[in-house]
DNA sequence: GGATAAACATAGCCATTGCTATCTTTCAGA
DNA sequence: TCTGAAAGATAGCAATGGCTATGTTTATCC
């Protein structure tokens, strides 16, 4: 059809193929790790709140069935990001307590941009939890210096 | 350890339970469709570049292995997104061609958003592959007043 | 203290999305 | 034209993340 490959390049949106597969080696990188991060962020949200963190409670949450959460906990105890004892909840490890942190802060500050942005908090609340897996350090940044523009 | 149930919810992170678990079922909505969105605006800029859209070529591309490739065909054409005759290239149907139009635009205005914040090209390229995804109509609304600011 | 409900554990199923290995078809060049 | 390389088709495997059904433990309430 055509052999544009030079600077229409970006016009029909093909960049370079190493370049490209980056992008989504990335992207699937990312989403292998975020629903670890969306367990732990919760676990330390519930565990703040109600000062234990049920598997129950974490199946209402995420809208999963129990039996699914206790085989995510699983992971995340071999992983070494939370303890577990039969039949009672679970504690996050200390890297477990930072990794939490850090996505806690991370959800923070995009579910805010995107407020400053002028959207409702009901979209920016969904739209941030999508989101927040896929940001980058620096993009983050870019987040808070709008934020404190 | 506490039971703050009003104005301090927000500050540890606890929302209604029956809010929190729409956004998580919109993320895995979102999570499920949007392999098939990648792959649907990766088809349209392959045939726009090329003229055609080969496994082999899209394989590349998305740094998968051909058969992994050839698998999601089978899906996007049992869901009428592409055309598929044996041997040959894929074709997108009227459907189809929608369905890229919109992503890509998607795509485009989040790339440029990111970009317009001051972010280097390569994590804007990178990042909007993650997050356009989970941008909703409001925010892409957001996005695209930002730009003609 | 014993019955019952709630919570957790476990088994087994399914769909998705990756992979390697291998077979079949197409196509280009000698 | 024929042959070899490249591309597509297919089989079969593994990991992940859902589910239901059911067993086991804990906790609560007479």
């Amino acid at each position: 059809m055509n052999d544009r490959t030079t600077a229409d390049e970006t016009h029909v949106g093909l960049v370079d193929a190493g370049t490209h597969v980056e992008s989504f080696r990335q992207t699937r990188s990312n989403r292998r790790t975020e629903l670890v991060e969306d367990y732990v962020e919760l676990i330390a949200d519930l565990i703040d709140h109600d000062g234990e963190a049920r598997q129950v409670d974490i199946a209402q949450r995420l809208g999963v069935a129990q039996p699914t959460v206790a085989k995510m906990l699983k992971r995340l105890a071999t992983e070494g990001l939370i303890q577990q004892r039969r039949y009672r909840g679970v504690f996050l490890t200390e890297e477990g307590k930072e990794l939490a942190r850090v996505s806690r802060e991370r959800h923070q500050v995009v579910e805010s941009f995107l407020c400053a942005l002028g959207i409702s908090p009901e979209t920016a609340r969904i739209d941030a939890e999508g989101i927040e897996h896929h940001v980058s350090a620096e993009t983050l940044e870019a987040f808070r210096v709008y934020l404190k523009r």
